[in-house]
DNA sequence: CGCCTATTTGATCTGATTCAAACAATGTGG
DNA sequence: CCACATTGTTTGAATCAGATCAAATAGGCG
């Protein structure tokens, strides 16, 4: 059940066996949640973090017209709180998209992490970047895109990011969503995201079914999309052993 | 000059004298951009970082279609390149608003403040959970905002990050933007920004000429765009003396 | 002055919203 | 195992916010 946790905390950065011991030894403590319900909510102050280790969940903010918009996705291995570890107060919501299970850590055992293992705040820095980043491209998607392309971009996206921790195939993944959530995601009304699914089904770029959804032509897909994964920084671990050393020293 | 850039370190974190002078010892060498220049592109491997001392930058991507999307602006004080030191590849371009001056710190001397002084990869941290804080807002202006509500809330925001590092009143700044930048941020045409403008002005909520912009109604402003600076994270210096230290021993 | 760039205006068109209602699917208890 | 309730998807029609196109006006500046 672990396997996705650890794969998201490989990809890019090289850990010794004993820091990768640490942190499988912070997930011992679970909770559940159900679908829909609120994992945290924006202006609390958390005393512990999260990590997703099965389910979907998603960040949103409501907004002032009773609406909600959902900022990201996020997928086993994923920290779903560490913002506040740092900066106290949550500016967003955290919910249960599917069921999920959720690790809790104890801000003092991040501490403890930290003070054994140092390098590994390089780590979670990089999570942070990486987070950044996604966040960018879905500035770009809902800024940038018609609603065509921009469903095609968040389903490649989410697409890629299962891929990365071993729950996706080449085309095909599961992706429990309503389509009221796609619409809060993407910034457009719930009758015009099943338009927009149906024009993707019409032109054979995607089949959604019972929240599973495949790609019968991934790369035309990701051509639509305009998606290009480099924002992700899901990068081949073979390639980064040794660089970080050199500078890190 | 460097002012607002030690305002903005202080900010959220209390740094001893000795990394305060660290910091500063960083921002020797700099470089000067003019208007619409672009400082570092998408898909480069950067060998050293940027602070903006002085001026207006931004961050954006280049659309498919030719356009651009802006996904924020920075203003002195900010790190405008620090992704590249942990992900390498630069997934978006970095470009002068205004005429900028620039400092450059090659990745290595990084290296040798963060061993020198390690609290201060905290620092560096915190600084990019904010951002990541300021790109979800924008998720939310992009995606939930109609455009008179959304350029109200892009102006409330630049005006209170710049109050932040002193180079605001309380009603009034330098924002030296083209309509068509504001458009290419908000992700709405140049013609509709300036309506958008428009009807600001006509409801006393705005005065924008030569760069300058001012709120003559601060507080419905706020209320109409629904900002709450929450999510900034500007936290008053004196509440925090002592928490941080608490944690980190 | 004359050039270039930015702002403004008007007219027309369209992608997306809204409202309202029908139609699956899925689950629940009798 | 069926009847009913609930939640999600689909469809159609009317409407609107914002895009597009094209042209006029206003500033800034060498």
């Amino acid at each position: 059940m672990f396997d996705s946790v650890l794969m998201k905390f490989e990809t890019g950065m090289d850990l010794s066996d004993a820091e990768r011991a640490a942190i499988a030894s912070l997930l011992t403590s679970t909770v559940q949640f159900k679908a829909g319900q609120d994992m945290m909510e924006e202006g609390e102050q958390p005393t512990h973090c999260l990590v997703l280790l099965q389910g979907l969940a998603c960040r949103y903010r409501a907004t002032p017209n009773g609406g909600r918009q959902i900022m990201s996705f996020q997928m086993p291995g994923d920290w779903l709180e560490l913002h506040s570890y740092i900066l106290r107060t949550l500016d967003h919501s955290i919910r249960a998209v599917s069921d999920c299970q959720v690790a809790t850590i104890p801000y003092a055992r991040i501490d403890r992490l930290l003070q054994a293992h140092p390098h590994l705040m390089r780590a979670l820095w990089r999570d942070t970047l990486i987070d950044g980043a996604v966040f960018r491209e879905w500035v770009v998607n809902v800024g940038a895109r018609d609603s065509k392309s921009r469903l095609a971009h968040l389903l490649c996206e989410v697409h890629r990011r299962l891929l990365a921790v071993g729950l996706a195939t080449d085309d095909e993944f599961h992706f429990p969503v309503t389509q009221q959530e796609l619409g809060e995601a993407m910034g457009i009304s719930t009758v015009h995201v099943n338009r927009s699914v149906q024009a993707l089904k019409e032109e054979g770029l995607l089949e959604f079914k019972r929240g599973v959804a495949r790609f019968p032509q991934p790369e035309r897909l990701r051509q639509l999309a305009g998606f290009n994964e480099t924002y992700l920084h899901i990068e081949d671990p073979d390639q980064i052993s040794g660089r970080q050393s050199v500078r890190v020293a």
